[in-house]
DNA sequence: GCCGTTTTCGGCCCGACTGTTTTCAGTCG
């Protein structure tokens, strides 16, 4: 079992814990506990035995490092078994309904019975549910919009959909006469994989307090609404035809600081800041940081304010996980994140040889408007047939094509050869050695999954790090966003063998793939790992992509130094796995 | 249930919106 899985079972114990009534701190504790395994780099299956690792863990102690314990030696805890027994597993789906909470999951338990999304269905039809206190008509219409769209599974969006979505957004608004400036915050601004929902910020002259009327109305008629949820004073939610939620609000200039802090969130970094505020005598809302004692505003204009007054860096908000960066801004330590004019180069994509949509050339021509200094051409190898790979015959001669386009450059951009090979189901590399030290970029990847277990897919890919002319290893989890899940690997035995060796872990940019996670990226750099970042261009638009790897990168904290493509071309040839004998042949 | 430059006991974040309410409970972010 994962880290991600035992995070799964705190949670559904919290939310159980929740409906059974519990003392709300002792629940706050199983959703941070929760939050903690998610986010660690210690494999906890390896730790389990090792209490004192366990309780090292901020947010458990030593009923947790015991619950944990359970969940690694038998696949569950006694606590979460005694609620489903009293519950059942379907009561958990009810609290993803909207407006469906604890108590009022708890109500509906007590008077029907109702322990799943279907019986609720049913309960609402037979009418027994609105006898209820508090349940009138319109809050039983709630609920039941709220069965039907989750039925229809809105769930989450990659994180470029979201960007798109918000950038088709911020051209409607800015046409309104009164707003100035058009935010995104949330998800999308922490630069998450994957974003629940869509948060815009709005301010303006219109969105001055007890004026906001006009505008709100504005943003309500907003054609690409699917259905309105909520139109209040100075926030308009609704659904967009993907079934994404959009929440605007509008937000006087002077607050603005404020409300950008409070929407970007996270959660957990919020009540982290807020804890802060209150020690140093503050209280901090959306509206303002302001004195306990005479209420009188300190800072909310901008962010940097409000950080400056609790004594704090400004905090980039993809750190803002409450992971140890608050900590770091108090100490004004924060690191000088990675970004994205920092890379030089890109090495690795196709073209038309291949499975790409452009020459050599184009993507040559596209990667120097990036304001790239180098690329590797690496087109696929023969065992994807379906991609026209190269086999050696075609790999040389497209090798000769790469040095003449070179040479046609001039010395504007630095072209290394090299090819994706294939990582066989034994280990073995689908083309000959002989050809393979004669190129600059070796990517190795996975690409057919066949049928093996986490251990043999494990034992494969150290096999082929062991081949010397391995560079890199391409998309090593093979998981595409909300498409995939990773493939069951030892990420870590990998990352180790790796770093050992010197071969570079792909990162694959392309908001698709990100192919690592933060955390997979944190134990990269934890393990001395060096990375590579990519787009893996099919076409020179995917260039563009790079934006969304670079978040991820420093969503991971990772600096310019732990990342090869910050280097010059010369300095990432050289960075990269030392050359075997093989390529005097050149 | 966790945690400690005020604490090993007594704390633990804040406000808007909604619906059902004549003062507030529940949900949400």
């Amino acid at each position: 079992m994962d880290n991600a899985t035992m995070a799964r079972l705190l949670e559904q114990t919290a939310d159980l814990l929740e409906i059974d009534g519990a003392d709300s701190f002792r629940i706050r504790s199983y959703r941070r506990a929760a939050e903690a395994v998610e986010q660690t780099t210690v494999d906890l299956m390896d730790a389990s035995t090792d209490t004192a690792r366990l309780l090292a863990i901020p947010g458990v102690g030593k009923s947790m490092a015991a619950n944990l314990q359970a969940i690694a030696a038998t696949g569950t805890m006694p606590l979460r078994d005694e609620l489903l027994a009293k519950y059942g597993i379907s009561m958990l789906e009810l609290m993803k309904l909207p407006g469906m909470g604890p108590k009022t999951i708890a109500l509906f338990w007590s008077a029907a019975k109702v322990n799943s999304i279907d019986l609720l269905a049913e309960a609402i039809e037979s009418g027994k549910l609105a006898e209820l206190p508090r349940m009138g008509q319109k809050q039983i219409e709630k609920i039941k919009k709220g069965i039907d769209d989750y039925r229809r599974s809105a769930g989450r969006f990659r994180i470029d959909q979201a960007q798109e979505a918000a950038d088709r957004l911020e051209l409607y608004l800015l046409a309104f006469h009164g707003f100035e400036r058009v935010t995104p915050a949330g998800s999308l601004r922490r630069g998450r994989e994957t974003a629940g929902d869509l948060d815009l910020l709005v301010t303006g002259p219109a969105c001055a307090p007890q004026k906001t009327a006009e505008a709100v109305e504005y943003v309500a008629a907003y054609p690409g609404i699917a259905d309105l949820i909520v139109k209040g004073e100075n926030k308009v939610s609704f659904h967009i035809a993907s079934g994404m939620q959009v929440d605007v609000r509008l937000l006087p200039n002077e607050c603005y600081g404020a409300a950008l802090q409070y929407f970007t969130g996270s959660k957990a970094h919020n009540v982290s800041l807020r804890q802060r505020a209150l020690k140093m005598g503050y209280t901090l809302s959306e509206w303002s940081l302001a004195r306990l004692d005479d209420e009188s505003v300190v800072a909310s204009a901008t962010e940097e304010e409000i950080y400056a007054k609790l004594g704090m860096d400004w905090t980039p908000p993809e750190m803002r996980e409450c992971l140890g960066e608050i900590e770091a801004a108090a100490a004004h330590s924060l690191p000088r994140l990675i970004e994205e004019s920092d890379i030089r180069g890109d090495v690795h994509m196709h073209t038309t040889a291949t499975d790409g949509r452009n020459s050599i050339r184009e993507m040559a021509e596209a990667a120097i408007a990036r304001g790239h200094q180098y690329i590797a051409i690496t087109d696929h190898s023969k065992a994807l047939a379906m991609t026209f790979g190269l086999d050696e015959k075609r790999a040389l001669e497209h090798m000769q094509r790469i040095k003449e386009v070179e040479r046609e450059m001039e010395g504007r951009i630095r072209i290394f050869t090299g090819i994706e090979v294939d990582i066989l189901s034994d280990g073995a590399l689908d083309l000959d050695d002989e050809v393979l030290a004669q190129m600059d970029v070796v990517i190795a990847s996975i690409h057919s999954r066949f049928d093996q277990s986490r251990e043999e897919t494990t034992a494969r890919v150290l096999r082929a790090l062991e081949n010397p002319n391995v560079r890199i290893l391409g998309h090593p989890t093979g998981r595409q966003i909300l498409r995939r899940e990773p493939i069951a690997i030892d990420l870590g035995a990998v990352m180790r063998r790796a770093a050992e060796l010197g071969v570079a872990m792909e990162h694959n940019a392309s908001p698709e793939r990100l192919d690592l996670s933060d955390r997979d990226l944190r134990l990269a750099r934890e393990l001395g790992c060096k990375i590579a970042i990519n787009t893996d261009a099919h076409d020179t638009r995917d260039f563009l992509k790079l934006k969304y790897g670079i978040r991820q990168l420093r969503r991971a904290w990772l600096e310019p130094k732990d990342v090869l493509n910050t280097l010059r071309a010369d300095e990432f040839l050289a960075a990269l796995r030392p050359r075997t004998q093989a390529s005097a042949v050149r």
